[in-house]
RNA sequence: GGGCACGUGGCGGAAUCGGCAGACGCGCUGGAUUUAGGUUCCAGUGGGGCGACCCAUCCGAGUUCGACUCUCGGCGUGCCCACCA
């Protein structure tokens, strides 16, 4: 063996070594009565598709590093891991391949276990959950009928979104763009009777107190307040002529009331049924017109089709100008949205106009510019507030004033009132799917929906099921739908239907705080004592779904009196950005991957760790790319080749106060150790995470080592041995099996990830030395050396000896001077 | 169409408070070591000019002694929402 590989750091049987140690001393077992203070840091739990890629590692990896970091700080820390396994890429997998959706779950969480211990992250394995496990879905089961008892539970025949290709229903938050968001089929309408949550209780809190979650990304919070989608207007009603019918509309724009020129509703409006039993005429034309939409799928009805409509021949009153107006029937109504009717208002609204130049309607101008310059023929709709005209005795108010006087008036009247509107629906939880959490209901005859008892908890999933992928697999297998009432014992049927994996996802983060409780799904003093989440840490692609979700449900929790403390489950929010191979997003679906196997096998998982926290800010999308890898490599070989030969004798210096200083480049040394200490500590104290730049600082730190190597007798150095001595401190939380490593060889029997991280020490971090810039009218023009704290006097002093400053200002007058201490000396001349 | 981000060398990025633009890394160039390749080490690396200097953070204005940073307008990129009444 030559010398040069002796000195080469065997990073494939080092870092297994350290792997199977800390997992064998259980380091990283978070107790729940350890009296430091508490930091619950958690990244979203992953599915278990089959492999990782260098994506996931990235997520990770910044969770590992914040959670090492806050352990060093002298945390309590909380770090978990399990598996969202519900799902249906399990049950697709099933109908393609005929494997049971359980075993090839199985396989693949034991793959990816086995990946993520790859990547030496520090998790309490011992509190490691999967949603498949009948100890967790009972839980699911158990907030079912809690909900339930609440009334926040409740099954209704609704028209739902429905996925063809995946043969089941979807919630609001799972349609994008009109598509299923797994398989992006166009969704269709069905009337079903479907369970629903009703988050639209909570809509006002969830909307609320978005506005203390100070450590979410505004960007984040802006998606929820726009998917709540409140909106402030007025909900009132219109007669209909020679019909006993009345239309209610809601509107934002109640100022332009006198401006409706047509009533359009939505072709699933009852009192559509009303004025054909009075108007038989128009039956044919209409239920032509709905004809022709039924066949439409969502998408094309909301975004494909021109606005259409066919009037039904009867009239609205405007209840207060009595004007009479046409009724339409239009394709452009929601039936889910507000009332299912809307008044036509073209002169003040895009949607209103467009149709009104395609069906010949009258365009009524009744606002105009604040100015009062805007007149009719109007070419493009006036959307903006402005000021009243041709509007009764509300003409020449503003829009605000008039929306509160029309709104008091029809109030009087008895016709309406002001009303909040949101855009966010219940959430629908049955999925008519196998691989889930049973529903825990019964429908018997005698007795009605029965609810399963808690001790008959859990309903389990049968085992040998069929997958056809034609109908529900629960509803086609009797041994699971036909059983007995629990009330009367009479013969009775199983919900077929399973949850929506979001609900195991909604309260997950609280089965880690207890997750072997069998009779409870958590303790209420543990979690308490545990909860909020410190730092939750994931992808932005769950800002409405998951997070949303989670949010309710923790508050129904803590209303429930299961936890005590700050409804909000998640007090901090990060979210990672995205790793991009050759421009696109790193996928299994887009053949891109790059493996953790591969990678770790190649390059050493410090390095793989290294360059994912170095070659961007967490928050940003990276790049992948194997030239930048390697750049880490080297920087891991060159702290072996600098700190492994002193490693015996570096503890001779303590960490516990400042070496010796020598000289200069000494003093730069460990000047380099506390700049990058103190990076670490403010990166994790500001929440930033910039660890691109405390790598940097590494960096800065390793080349200063090696340059004081190179001088004779080195190893004496009571500078060198003290930085090669702290140098597995300020490794450990990015590179953590090196760390380990050298501070073993070191001596040490336990390992440095118990150890404290080492305070900044300001006598350190102080300079003899500033470098005043001495700017010439804003322009840098010299740079001078001087004592720090130097006084504005002196410092132009020394200026006004600098050739290129006095060449700047002769002939000229000095204006002023502005001076910032230890910075710089700006002269002002003319 | 609406909202929110962002725009800095060949590339990823740094500059935390309006105060040295380009830290650190990749790549590249030259040198040393090496039979050679690789590794390792050293030096250099925004553009222009022989030079004192000049130009440069998407473009254009503005505020300021001073702008990558703040304001206004434009262009570009990304993400989210979108017949929501």
């Amino acid at each position: 063996m030559s010398v040069t590989e002796e000195r080469t750091y065997d990073f494939r049987a080092i870092e297994r070594g350290w792997q199977e140690r800390w997992e064998r001393e259980g380091i990283y077992a978070a107790r729940d009565d350890d009296p430091r203070p508490k930091y619950y840091s958690l990244e979203m739990l992953p599915y278990p598709s089959g492999d990782l890629h260098v994506g996931h590692a990235k997520n990770y990896t910044l969770g590992d590093a914040i959670a090492r970091i806050h352990r060093m700080r002298g945390f309590n820390v909380l770090h978990p891991m399990g598996w969202d396994a519900f799902g249906l890429p399990a049950e697709n997998a099933a109908i393609q391949r005929e494997i049971d959706p359980e075993t090839w779950t199985r396989e693949n969480i034991r793959n990816m276990q086995r990946q993520i211990r790859l990547m030496g992250t520090s998790y309490d394995w011992s509190r490691e959950i999967a949603s498949c496990d009948p100890e967790f879905y009972r839980w699911n089961q158990w907030f079912f009928i809690r909900l339930l008892e609440k009334g926040l539970a409740y099954k209704r025949e609704a028209p739902v979104n429905w996925c063809p290709i995946d043969q089941t229903v979807l919630a609001n938050e799972q349609v994008e763009n009109g598509r299923c968001w797994r398989c992006g089929a166009a969704v269709e309408r069905r009337n079903l009777a479907q369970w629903f949550f009703k988050i639209t209780d909570y809509v006002e809190r969830l909307l609320r107190e978005l506005d203390r979650l100070d450590g979410w990304p505004e960007r984040i919070k802006t998606m929820q307040r726009n998917w709540i989608g409140k909106s402030e207007g007025v909900t009132f009603s219109w007669d209909v002529e020679n019909v006993e019918a009345q239309i209610e509309v809601f509107t934002t724009r109640v100022d332009t009331l006198f401006g409706a020129t047509f009533l359009a509703v939505a072709p699933e409006h009852p009192v559509v049924e009303q004025i054909l039993q009075k108007m038989p005429k128009a039956r044919r034309r209409i239920d032509e017109f709905t004809a022709s939409l039924k066949n439409k799928s969502e998408l094309e009805r909301t975004q494909l089709m021109e606005k259409t409509g066919v009037p039904t021949g009867a009239y609205a009153v405007n209840p207060l100008s009595r004007e009479k107006i046409p009724i339409w029937v239009t394709n452009y109504v929601l039936a889910e949205y507000g009332t299912g009717a809307v008044g036509g208002v073209p002169a003040h609204d895009e949607r209103d106009f467009v149709f009104a130049k395609k069906h010949g309607l009258p365009i009524a101008q009744v606002i105009t510019t604040p100015d009062g310059s805007l007149h009719a023929p109007l070419h493009e709709p006036y959307v903006e507030d402005g000021k009243l005209i041709a509007s009764g005795e509300y003409t020449g108010m503003k829009s605000a004033i008039a929306r509160r006087a029309i709104a008091a008036r029809l109030e009087a009247m008895g016709r309406g009132r002001v009303t909040v509107n949101y855009r966010i629906r219940d959430w629908l939880i049955s999925r008519q799917r196998y691989w889930g959490t049973p529903i825990p209901i019964v429908y018997c005859e005698k007795d009605g929906i029965v609810p399963v008892p808690d001790d008959q908890l859990p309903v389990l999933l049968p085992k040998n099921v069929k997958f056809t992928g034609q109908g529900s697999p629960l509803a086609n297998e009797p041994s699971f739908v036909d059983t007995t009432c629990p009330r009367c014992g009479g013969p009775a049927r199983r919900d077929p239907d399973t949850m929506d994996t979001f609900v195991d996802s909604s309260w997950y983060f609280l089965r880690y705080l207890d997750p072997r409780n069998d009779e409870k799904p958590f303790d209420h003093d543990v979690a308490s004592n545990w909860m909020p989440v410190d730092q939750y840490i994931g992808g932005a692609e769950h800002a409405v779904l998951h997070l949303l979700y989670a949010r309710f449900f923790y508050k129904f929790i803590v209303d429930s009196g299961y936890a005590s403390g700050d409804d909000e489950p998640f007090t901090r929010l990060f979210n990672q950005g995205t790793l991009l191979k050759d421009g696109e997003k790193m996928s299994k679906s887009r053949g891109n991957v790059v493996g953790i196997d591969d990678t770790v096998e190649r390059y050493g998982v410090d390095a793989m760790r290294l360059f994912l926290l170095k070659a961007a800010p967490p928050e940003d999308a990276l790049e992948w790319t194997d030239e930048g890898i390697v750049g880490r490599v080297r920087f891991v070989q060159r702290v072996w080749r600098a700190a492994e030969p002193l490693a015996s004798i570096a503890r001779t210096v303590p960490l516990d106060r400042l070496p010796e200083i020598r000289g200069e480049a000494q003093r730069e040394l460990v000047r380099a150790l506390h700049v990058a200490l103190e990076s670490g500590k403010n990166e994790t104290a500001t929440h930033r995470f910039h660890y691109n730049v405390t790598t940097a600082k590494l960096d800065e730190l390793v080349n200063h080592l090696t340059a004081a190597l190179r001088e004779p007798d080195a190893q004496d150095d009571p500078a060198v041995r003290y930085v090669v001595h702290a140098l597995p401190i300020v490794l450990a939380p990015f590179a953590p099996h090196l760390a380990d490593e050298l501070w073993s060889r070191m001596g040490y029997e336990r390992s440095v990830h118990l150890e404290r991280w080492i305070e900044p020490d300001p006598a350190a971090l102080a300079v003899e030395e500033i470098t005043l810039v001495v700017q010439v009218n804003g322009k840098v023009r010299a740079r001078i050396q001087a004592a720090p704290g130097i006084g504005e006097d002196d410092a132009f002093a020394l200026a006004m000896r600098a050739p290129a400053v006095t060449a700047q200002i002769d002939g000229k007058q000095i204006r002023k001077r502005i001076f910032v201490a230890d910075k710089l000396l700006n002269i002002v001349a003319a």
